[in-house]
Formats: structure tokens, sequence, C-alpha cells
DNA sequence: CACCCAAAATTGGTCATACCAATTATACGG
DNA sequence: CCGTATAATTGGTATGACCAATTTTGGGTG
């Protein structure tokens, strides 16, 4: 391991020595470490010392270090490896997830709030799409819409319709859109979930998305920001009124 | 305290005993209680047991409960006061500043991206704010546009466009929006921030601005949807134009 | 009786130490 | 030189103790 970290700032330490704002100890150490980070003295993959040694340098127990690394790890910062050490990860993701999560859980919030939410980032997906969106990309898109329409189960197309979401998502380019995106399918609701393919169940819906679907993949391939922008709308319209009405 | 909670489920505790499936305990301890958060057993503004008491129910050390409770509390689930016992709160929202600003420290998030993500959102509730904005804001918004007008000071500019742009969240009555759009307040880089007085101090983009926040302002006052997406996006393109070539 | 205040009990915050469990490094033997 | 058994390292958990802030209790006082 020649990737160790070999000295966690000495002032950083001080202001931690004497708990210096009414903080809780672990929460200095977490604003160290995070400090450290930003200053690029700490970089993804890099193991930090072991937790008694930073115990020492800190001079605090090592039950306030390792509550400073639980909270570091949840935050996704770090990863903890028993017998191994604890690595600077960038896997913010799992955080992020968590989160939102909670907020659902605890607000109680609206579904419809919720898809609007969604609808506006994927709606900007798209937009960058138009701009970004190579031949390729196109002709997965037009595959994905053939096979929904030629399927006859559900699932299937429920799969194929993430698919071409996921396509449309990464051809914006755009790293937070898409990982965020990512994050809402984790943690929508079962109740959309549930919704939606009760809406989908009903064939008419189901020509109607169809038809919808071509439609934006056919503007998108004629780069037709405005034609693009109608399209998705429409798409959301189709789910967001049955989500209203429920 | 009469809003104690008496009897955390005892089936989740079971399944902690035997740290069943090599998860970590204090992540046993979390899933409980997020279960119970769940089911209604645990709702904001409850009291938990205390932790020695806990310590006892789950069969594990406090040492654990604490580390679990300490990741509750940066998720913004629960808030400890020394004293007085750990509350279930829904502040999510600081976990969220959290998990975001450290995406972007350890991902280097590229600027245009991040402006982008802000632009989705902004727009999305513009368009909302189309649908349900009431006369009274739309007075408040021609005000803070006309003394923007008037001011000659770009630090007082820029507080009120602020406020022009929290209404027009406010308006969207889109609680996630609305949060997510202060979060990204909080969040965004300095970069952004240096960039945008920077061009804003120059009188000729100020007046381009001003011209587009009016713009922004009539259509929405005229609840104009297409108008009012034209006007935004203009916004934005004054400021994404700068990014760009930096 | 009602109110206020000091003492006691409760409860989270931190520490020190010990031991377990997984991983990693080392040393030995082929 | 390689592979394997052993030792050392390192995170995970458990105890028990004590500190610090808050809450509760129990008198004492008006």
């Amino acid at each position: 391991m020649d990737n160790n970290i070999e000295n966690i700032e000495n002032n950083v330490v001080k202001s931690v020595e004497k708990n210096d704002t009414s903080k809780k100890t672990y929460e200095a150490i977490i604003d160290s470490i995070k400090t450290d980070i930003m200053n690029g003295k700490i970089k993804p993959g890099q193991k930090l010392p072991p937790e008694r040694e930073l115990a020492k340098k800190f001079n605090v127990s090592r039950t306030s270090i390792r509550e400073a690394l639980r909270t570091l790890e949840i935050l996704g910062v770090i990863k903890s490896v028993q017998g191994s050490g604890n690595y600077i990860t960038g896997d913010v993701e799992k955080s992020l997830i968590e989160s939102m999560s909670m907020m659902f859980l605890l607000q109680q919030i609206d579904s419809l709030e919720f898809f609007q939410f969604r609808e506006a980032l994927e709606l900007k997906a798209a937009m960058l799409a138009v701009q970004n969106i190579d031949d390729e990309k196109i002709k997965k898109l037009e595959e994905l819409v053939a096979k929904m329409g030629e399927s006859e189960d559900e699932a299937t197309r429920s799969a194929l319709d993430k698919q071409l979401h996921d396509t449309i998502a990464a051809a914006s380019k755009n790293s937070i859109i898409i990982q965020i995106l990512n994050i809402l399918s984790e943690v929508i609701s079962q109740d959309i979930k549930e919704r939606r393919s009760e809406i989908l169940s009903d064939p008419k819906n189901a020509k109607r998305l169809q038809r919808i679907h071509e439609e934006m993949v056919y503007s998108l391939k004629q780069r037709d920001a405005r034609a693009t922008y109608t399209a998705f709308s429409k798409h959301f319209d189709l789910i967001a009124e049955y989500i209203r009405t429920s």
C-alpha cells in the first residue's frame, strides 16, 4: 500500500483538540477530513491511516473517530473494509438514495410532486440529447421502440421502456442528471410503479404510449428541439393524468 | 414525555441478534428503525428510547447503537440532544446538502453540468408557476424586476435576482423542486457565483438580463406557457454562454 | 396551594481497554 | 521462486466508567 495518507493536517487537529465551538467531536473530525479532501490532500482510492492512529493524531478516542468515519461512510465518502482499512471513494450515489428515500418517507411527498420532479430532469435530458445524441444511439432507440411495439407482455414492455429512458438520459451527457434520474428510479414510490403498470396494462393506453414513444424518438432523430419538447410533454401528461385522478 | 416509543419491533430485534446476513450491526439497526418509520410506528417529533435501553432491546452494545444513531443523524432522520434524548425529525435537507456537496467535491462535476441541472428544475418550476401563480405573486415579481431595473449596485441586483427566482420556485407549489433548488443554492460552486457576478457587472449584460427578466414575468402574467419557456431559456442561455467559454 | 430553586436522576458525549473477525504481511518449507 | 502456514495489522463489537447537559424530583418559601 503506497497510497497511504501520511500527514493529516496538524492545524486542523488543533481545532479539534479543544472542542472549540461547542461542536461535537465527531463533527469536527468530519470537517477536517472534508477540508483535506477539498485541498486535494485526500483523493479517491487512497487509504486513510488506521483508526487507532487517527485517534492518536486527533487526540480523541477511537470511538469518536469511528463515529466520524461512520457518517463519512453513510455520506459515501469512505468505505470501511474490515481487516484492511478505510478508503476514500466517490460513491455518493448510495448516500443520495438514502437521503432522498428518507425525505420521501418522512415528508409524505405527494406522488404528483415526485413525478413532476422527475419530469423536469427527463425533459432537460431530452433537450440536451437533441444536441448531443449520435446516430448509433438513435438506432438503438428505434430498435427499442420497435420491440416495444411487438411485445405483448407488460413486464417486457416496462423493461424496454426503462432502457429507452436510460438511453435518452445517457445521451444528455450530463452526469448529474443521469445520476439523479438513476437515484429516482431507485427511490420511486411503489405507489407510482403500481399505478404505472396499471395504466399500461390497458391496451388502449399502451397503444397511445407507443405512438408517443415513436414521436419522441422521431423528433430526436430529426434533432428537432421543439418537437422533442412536445413529444416528451405528451408522454408525461399521459401518466400525470392518471396520477392526478388517484 | 408522553410521546415515547414503547415497543420497538421485536421481530426486527431478532434479525439483528444473529447478525444474519453478514450485515454490520449498526446497519441492521438503521434498517429496523427505518422499517418502524415506514410502518408508521415512529413519527416525526417522537423521542426514541434511551440509548442504553435500545442497546438492551437489540442485544447489542451501546457503541453499535450509537453508530447507528450517528448515521441516522447525518441522514437527518433524528437529532440527538445531550441530556434529553434522540428525537425523530424530518430535516433531511441538511443531509441532502451534505451529500450533494460531497458529490460535487469528489466527482469534480463540471460547472456547466451543474448549471444544466439547475436549469432543468427552474424551467419546470416556471412551467408549473404558469399554472399555479396568483396575482399577488405576479405583483411581487413585477416589483422585484422594477427594483432591479433601478438598482445600480450589483450586489443588490443579485439579492433581488435571488428573490425573484425563489418566488417563482415557490409559485410552482412543488415542494421537492423548491427544496432541491434551495439545496443547489447552498451547494453552488464558488466558481459559478463568481462567474455570474462577473458577467452581470458588465452593464450591457445587466441590461440584457433586465429585459429577459421583464419578459419572464410578463409571460407568467399572461399565463403563456410557451412564452414562459422561451423567456426562461433565454435567461439560461445568457449565463450558460459564458460558462461554456470559461 | 402555587411557585421557585437546588439536588438528584436521567440521558447523550467521550474515553480507555479488551477481544473478535477479516485482511494483509511475513516467514518458513518445499 | 512459489505456496502456504503463521503472525501482525486493522476494522467491528462489547464493557464499564466518567463527563456534561437536561429533565425530574422534592422541598422550602411566599
